[in-house]
DNA sequence: ACAGCCATGTAACTTGTTACATGATTTT
DNA sequence: AAAATCATGTAACAAGTTACATGGCTGT
């Protein structure tokens, strides 16, 4: 959340739960709704970092609110991270962690978690096709549903060549750990 | 790592430093090393939650290592957790986010970012290549470096699909925020 | 009057990450 | 004798998650 905070700061100042609007409306699609908690946490600790400077703006009849800016040293953080090519992603996905876990721990079968979760990512696929037809998205949400897109594909390949290395191996495999 | 831990007891009681061990082993490949003090953070909680059970077992000539073996309750949250599906993945891909809030922030230019991102995953499709060479791989360490390398690939399509939205519709995108 | 949204925050907890401390055993 | 590895842990910190508390404003 701090890059993202800083990228919409960089945009213009805005509050805290402003903050939290934009993040749902640009990342909504494929991100659930995150928690306001976190931007005001988030925003405590760039403030301690002199990354963003908060200051008290009077609202008429309402009472006053909290607006962010990015700071000088924000603005610099944020240009290098942006200019940083990131590092070539770690498997996290549970998913494959958990398969591969299953496969180990012997105790479920692998191909009955391969179906299920095959049946799981096609109605992502599906969901994600519906928000794809929507005339009005902008680019950027065009872009994350296609990114999702092509991850869930590619999870789909590979419970393909899971399913093949279970069945097919199964019973040539007996060379012991 | 609660889960991979868990999953590792299942198959035989072993202590903290073993523990990493098998880990780097069997997930090497695709993941940094672990740092030995997680395993030990991550074994006291979960003796704390009674997942599994410590006992200090006494060396002949050295100092006695606390063994770790999985409780009936570890044994149970672990096969809930293997047979539950998991949730479609959110998209938590950093470059994906850096792309994203580049193009938001306007200050540097998408598209050299996305080529300066494709050597760097170019780099790691050799890698993963090198990797897949060795034949006494075993089951685990292929499907996972298939994995991987499948994401890349994704990844790799997902900056072709923004590059062409960047540079395609740089002119005739002229409507505003 | 009440529900729902606007708005800000705190507290507790979990997980992960790094660094540090300690000491024994094994290998060179 | 020194270096590497075996082995266990603690402390501090960063980040994410949830739940809770508080109160004002807006629309029905």
């Amino acid at each position: 959340m701090r890059y993202p905070i800083l990228a919409l700061l960089s945009e213009k100042p805005a509050h805290g739960y402003e903050l939290k609007q934009i993040f749902d409306n640009r990342f909504g699609a494929v991100w659930p709704p995150i928690n306001v908690g976190q931007i005001y946490n988030t925003l405590s600790a760039l403030e301690r970092d002199d990354l963003v400077q908060g200051k008290e703006v009077p609202q008429r009849g309402s009472p006053s609110r909290r607006v962010y800016e990015l700071t000088e040293k924000g603005r610099v953080e944020l240009e290098e991270w942006l200019e940083e090519t990131s590092d070539s992603p770690t498997l996290k996905e549970e998913f494959i962690i958990k398969l591969i876990l299953a496969y180990i721990a012997g105790a479920t079968d692998p191909v009955i978690i391969i179906d299920l979760q095959r049946q799981e990512y096609f109605k992502a696929i599906r969901e994600l096709n519906d928000l794809a037809t929507n005339k009005d998205n902008d680019t950027t949400t065009r872009l994350l549903i296609g990114a999702a897109s092509l991850y869930i594909q590619a999870l789909l390949k590979w419970l393909d060549q899971c399913e093949e290395e279970f069945t097919d191996h199964q019973s040539t495999d007996s060379t012991g750990t």
